[in-house]
Order: C-alpha cells, then structure tokens, then sequence
RNA sequence: AGGGCUAUAGCCAAGCGGUAAGGCAUCGGAUUUUGAUUCCGUGACUCGCAGGUUCGAAUCCUGCUAGCCCUGCCA
C-alpha cells in the first residue's frame, strides 16, 4: 500500500465520501488507452491518478485497452504500453481488451433493440448528419427510427453476419433528437466494418463505438469512478444512458478532470506523429519527445516522472505547466543516487609546465558528497589535462571567476593551476593553454594560505576515455511564430559534442546515470552507446546563475 | 449564440462562510573544492468583473465577461 500522502483532489473528495457513505465497497479504477500510439507525459498523469488512487483505497486498477476501432490499433502499441506501465512501476490487477466483451456488448445491443431503445439505421452517413441539426437547431427523427423491433433484430444480425458493406447501416440509440447535448441526439452504438482486429481476427465486421463500448466494459469489470478528460464531460449523459439502460448490475461513475499540457512541449498524438513522420526527430523514443519511451531514452526517472504527476494536482482547469517542475523533480530524484563524475565535453588542452614529464597521480575523490556512503573513487592527474573551452576566456569580462591569463583557479581534487601563456592557431582558436600548479595546494591537504573563486573540473589526458555527448534543448519554442506548430520546432534541439570522460567509466551500461560535475544528468544512450564508442544522453542541466553577456 | 465546463500570484494548486496552504519559477542574502546542493528571505491589502445576502464572502445568491469542449459510422 502507497503511505499516505498530502495530495488532495476533488476527484480523491469524491472517492472519500463515496466510500464513507458505503456507495462502494471497495474501489475499482482502470486506465483504458487506444493501442493506436505510444504513451506521452500525459498519460502518465492519469496513470499515477487511477494506480494510486485506487491503491490509496485498498482497490485495485485494471489496464484496459480500448480496441474498439481495428482501423487504427495495432498489436504493437499494445506491447509498447505495457512495457511503459511497468517501466512507470504499477502492476496492473488485470490486462484487459475492450475485445474480450464484443460478445457481451452483443448481446447488450440485441436487449436495447427489444426494448426498443436501438434501432438500425440505413441512411448513409452524410443523409445521417444533415438530419443532425446544428448546436443551435434540433435535429430531425430518422424514418429508420420507428422500424419494428423484429426489423430491427433482423437486421441488425445481418449486419453482423456480413450481410452489408461498410457504413451501409449503423445501429443507432433512440434518444432524443432535439437534444441540446448533441451526444444524445441519437448516437451510432455499432457500426460496420470488414477489418481484421489484433485481438478478435475475422470474427467481428462490426465494432461498437467508444460512447457504447466504454461504459459497458467498465461495468463489467466493476469499475467503480472511471476517470477521464474533460472533452467527455457532454459524454457523460449517454454514459449513464447506457449504464442505466444495459443489463448488468455495477454503476460506474465518470469523472473528468483537465488533461495535462506542458509549456514548450506538444502532447496530441497527431502532432507528435508527424515529428516522427516528417523526420524532425528519430523516432517516437528520441530523446527530446514528451512519450514516455523518449523520456526513459533521454534519461528521466520513472520517480520523478511520477512524483512530478503528483505535484502539478488534478483539477478541471485548463492548465499549462511549466517543463521546469519536471525538470525540478528529476534533479530531486538523482540528486542523492547519481554518481559524481567529470566530463570534458569540449576539450582544450592544459599544459602543467612545472609538473614532472612523467609523472602521473591519482587522487582520491568523492562520488557524492551528498550521499557519502557511495564512497571514494580515484582519478588520474599528470602533466596534460583537459579542461572546459568555456572555462577559459583572454580577455573576461567582470564576474568571470573561471580561468584567465594570469589568474589562478582550483582543478577539483587535485591542485590550484595559474595561467601563465597560450598559444592559437591560425584561425585564432586557442589550443593550448599554460600552467603552473602549486603542490602546496594539493586537495585535501588542508592548504588555507589563498582562496580562489573558481573550480574547474577536468580529465587528465593520458587515461582520458573519448565519449559523445548529445545535448538536448526543447525541441518547440514558445516563443517562435507561426501559424503551423512546425513553425514552433526547434532546429537547435539537439547538439552533439565530443569530448573525454574519466577513466572508470569504460565500462558503463545502457541507462547508467551521472552528474557530470557542473554540466548536470546524463544517461548512457541505450540505443548507439557501445563497447567501443561511449554515448551519454545529457537529461537535464544543473540549475546556474551565471550568466556570459 | 443551444448545451457542457472553467476562472485564486509568472506557472501548477489548496481552500468548502471566520478573515489567502504548498510546489515550480524569479529575485536577494548566508554557507560551499559543482556559479550546483543546502539554508534563510522574497510576492495576492486580495481570489475574472459588478452587484447582493451576512456581524463576517475566494467560499452563498444574481447578473456580466473571458477561455475551453461538443454538429466522427474516432477515442
């Protein structure tokens, strides 16, 4: 069981009251996504929202997939969904098909058309929609509607024996065609189409829709609050008409609450398809993408994934959070586990000139000084060391309290360095710099007799393991213009560098984390890194107040 | 506009008639061998607007305004 936590929501209200009043015994939820694509952030909220929930109330939650349209599912997306969920950590009670009921919801369909509450409709779709009306006018009776019962049970078997093509007839709910909610003016419970389903092959020519097959299943597995997004709401009228109307004995209750979008990110399906489609990234677990696939890829926790759907709450207001808080929980979550270690990521060659020709060292460090009981590691030292282009500048403007020509500044764990000379190419690119160290001033020795306002992390060059690193940036801006979102995409989401990492870290495996000192969270790529060619996936920044310019 | 829903700080969000929690972000300051972390401090004379009820209103009532959703044989 979860410990108790300090969330509170209105949906979690609801659950208390019903619980306290006995409504329910016990609590059932379900997360009920189309096989169609892959999970996103998204869907993560209302993963952590009905998992956890239901768990909180000593009830149980159900994966259900909803495979009620062949046209778009696929076996794939199903395997791909499921490994997300137990990536995320949930274990679902029962894997379910909205399949496993076509039966059911047979039988079901056959009851309302007895009860004369369905009926077969044989106008196409466009005569279909004009009768419709408008959100302002009431729509008009079909002459299908007033067909006998026995017509209609003929039919409608027909209709599942392949007797007519595709979209030649519906089966249709009777209502109310005046409705001012236009879910109700008589809505399509089954339609008819010859596809092959992943699940039920051949067996079924037609396939009842969300607004019939939804309710029923939650029903039938006795789901007791079925959680959803808002664009439901005007669905949940017709959701109670067919719980109210079917034959089967549980009362589930929809609730909807606002989806999640996330500032320079774009969540729908449609657009994140056409990332991938149109090659603006690599795939649907690139890195940069908002899918739960990408984010594992880049490096995200399934913690802070989760502790991040926690935090931002659940209301019904539109909402648009800000990409930071979930960057803020990640460095929550590693902050204490990730292993310290340094990277040169765009290397500049440091000479020592007073430090032996062959010497060479090696020094104790700590892993995290946050967590000492990941104990000490040690690195090499000598007499060429690679430090950061960027911690280097001729000519510094104020504040810069990195290395300059005739400044000194700290190397982490070994000595103070002062540069004394450099030297450029002819393009004026500098190539190397020159140093001398202070042996006095040894890490760890206690030396007090300066400060310095800088430290600077470093690889020493001998032992130093060639890495790529690959730096990501939101992959849509905010800021940009545009009509389309493509206008939105960033060219600059992905920078690759090539640098060197510390010896000890040949042999890392696919998804290992670190915080390379002062640069941030990386993770080893799972997809390109090999025993030959290091790659690490940076996954966020450390959080800095300095600023060049 | 017919219906449904929403509105509390830059963002998310608690609050449920007794006088505005918390988190993120921002900006200060202290500590610091990560310009990180940690620690401390920082913002709503007010809760979309206008009226009303009440001793007392973000919370109740009325009327406005703004935004989102609904006319798939998608989910």
């Amino acid at each position: 069981m979860t410990e108790e936590n300090n969330y509170t929501h209105f949906i979690k209200q609801i659950v208390e009251k019903d619980m306290e009043s006995g409504a329910y015994d016990t609590i059932v939820t379900r997360f009920p996504p189309e096989p169609n694509g892959y999970l996103h952030i998204g869907h993560a909220k209302s993963i952590v929202l009905n998992f956890e929930l239901a768990d909180e109330f000593g009830g149980k939650t159900n994966l259900r997939f909803d495979d009620t349209n062949p046209l778009k599912e696929d076996k794939e997306y199903v395997e791909s969904i499921k490994r997300d969920i137990e990536w995320l950590g949930y274990d679902p009670e029962a894997v379910r098909f909205a399949s496993d009921y076509f039966d059911e919801m047979y039988n079901q369909a056959v009851s309302l058309i007895k009860r004369g509450l369905a009926y077969v409709e044989d106008l196409s779709q466009e005569e279909v929609r004009k009768l419709r009306g408008t959100l302002t006018e009431p729509g008009k009776e079909s002459p299908s509607r007033e067909r006998s019962v026995e017509e209609n049970l003929d039919l409608f078997e027909r209709m599942k024996n392949g007797e007519f093509g595709d979209g030649e007839k519906t089966l249709r709910a009777r209502i109310d065609m005046s409705s001012p909610n236009m879910n109700l003016r008589d809505p399509v419970l089954y339609r008819i189409s010859h596809t092959e389903h992943h699940n039920t092959g051949n067996k079924w020519c037609i396939y009842p829709m969300y607004s019939f097959a939804h309710p029923l299943e939650d029903a039938i597995e006795g789901v007791t609050h079925s959680l959803c997004t808002l664009e439901f709401e005007d669905q949940r009228p017709l959701y109670d008409w067919v719980i109210a109307n079917a034959e089967l004995d549980a009362e589930p209750k929809q609730i909807e609450f606002a989806r999640l979008n996330l500032t320079n990110t774009v969540m729908s399906k449609r657009k994140l398809k056409q990332l991938v489609d149109e090659n603006y990234v690599d795939g649907w677990d690139d890195p940069r993408m908002p899918t739960i696939s990408g984010l594992r890829r880049r490096g995200f926790t399934p913690e802070s994934i989760k502790q991040f759907c926690r935090e931002i709450g659940v209301s019904k207001a539109d909402n648009l959070v800000d990409v930071r808080m979930l960057e803020h929980f990640l460095r929550e979550d590693l902050k204490l586990e990730a292993p310290r270690t340094m990277a040169v990521l765009d290397p500049i060659k440091v000479i020592i000139t007073n430090y032996p020709e062959d010497g060479l060292e090696w020094l104790p460090a700590d892993i995290n000084p946050e967590n000492e009981s990941m104990g000490m590691r040690e690195i090499p030292f000598s007499r060429e060391i690679y430090i950061e282009r960027e911690d280097f500048m001729e000519d510094p403007p104020k504040k810069y309290f990195r290395l300059f020509p005739d400044n000194e500044v700290r190397i982490k764990h070994a000595y103070f360095i002062h540069c004394h000379d450099y030297k450029k190419d002819e393009n004026g690119q500098i190539t190397e710099l020159y140093c001398t160290y202070d042996p006095e001033t040894k890490s760890g020795s206690g030396f007090t007799g300066r400060k310095v306002k800088g430290t600077l992390h470093y690889v020493e060059a001998s032992q130093a393991v060639p890495a790529e690193f690959r730096l990501y940036d939101s992959l849509i801006d905010d800021e940009a213009e545009g009509d389309n979102f493509l206008d939105f995409v960033n060219g600059e989401s992905l920078t690759v560098k090539h640098g060197f990492v510390e010896p000890n870290m040949k042999d890392v495996k696919a998804n290992d984390k670190f915080q390379f000192f002062r640069h941030g969270y990386f993770s080893v790529d799972p997809e390109e890194a090999t025993d030959e060619k290091l790659v690490f996936n940076r996954i966020v920044e450390l959080k800095s107040s300095f600023k060049l310019k």
